[in-house]
DNA sequence: CTACAACATTTGTACATACAAATATAAAAG
DNA sequence: CTTTTATATTTGTATGTACAAATGTTGTAG
């Protein structure tokens, strides 16, 4: 659908502005769609999130700034999302003997099952939503949006 | 910067999960630039959609269905969104006198002041994103945003 | 007219987020 | 060695968000 009917105005806007609107509603409905589809395992995207840069590491713990850097969304509080994991047992969280300020978090045998399961489920919503436009859409279409961020 | 850089990660990973990880990581980073104009004024980015939704009723009153589905981002709970509104004197709401059900939800002289001040500021973080890419690309990128969602 | 379903909003609860302040540890300066 | 400064994380508070249940009102079927 687009931008201008969804956002229901009669009122006529600027480009600048409708791309800025198209962004943010279109970030909305991946995230919704990804939300979704991660319900059934009791995963929030930030956790997921988490999780995936944890086996990213392969077996090097990682510290809690490594892993706010490397979040998609940034949060303040990645100690209370780190918190639910351990909950859960998908993660584990020791203080790092070197350097006792810091700790070191691991993705657990758990959180790395529950991964595997999400996995197909993710690339699914992911590749359902890229096959709308084209391979050379796909790229310009990336292209563009870091040219957005320079 | 490129999408893969910034998520730090040497893994390849698919161009449809680098289109999706992009979006939202842009959406995130325009939120960001507009929570940073709007901060001056003390109203976040949701209280400004609101606002901006209740400007464009033209003086006709709006209730809370109707804030709703026009929200960039749809929220569970518009009731308390506008409750700070109201407490910030921006808007007022009565009780719809044909069906006590529904609010009338009107913005105040206060609320379109505020609007006013903010709209110049808004205006420039908009076209400060936009001007990155040429006009030709902007209408290709809105094109290609409203085809994913369809 | 009464019971029941539908509608519009509000409230409760748990979790997520932003920001500032507090805590704890380590490193550097004197 | 003690004080100061920097670093890494945690905690507190206010606000934002998701979902379910509760409230109050209207419309409708019998």
């Amino acid at each position: 659908m687009k931008i201008e009917e969804l956002l229901k105005t009669k009122d006529k806007m600027p480009e600048s502005r409708k791309l800025v609107l198209n962004i943010i509603v279109t970030a909305n409905y991946i995230t919704e769609k990804i939300a979704e589809a991660l319900k059934p395992f009791g995963v929030s995207n930030q956790q997921f999130n988490v999780l995936r840069i944890l086996r990213g590491q392969k077996g090097k713990p990682a510290n809690l700034s490594t892993i706010q850097e490397r979040m998609v969304s940034k949060m303040s509080n990645t100690t209370r999302l780190v918190d639910k994991l351990v909950d859960k047992n998908y993660c584990e969280r020791i203080v790092c003997p070197s350097n006792r300020r810091k700790v070191e978090i691991r993705i657990t045998e758990g959180g790395l099952e529950l991964l595997h399961k999400i996995d197909p489920v993710i690339d699914e919503v992911e590749n359902d939503i890229a096959k709308k436009i084209n391979e050379k859409e796909i790229l310009s279409l990336n292209t563009n949006l870091n040219e957005l961020r320079s």
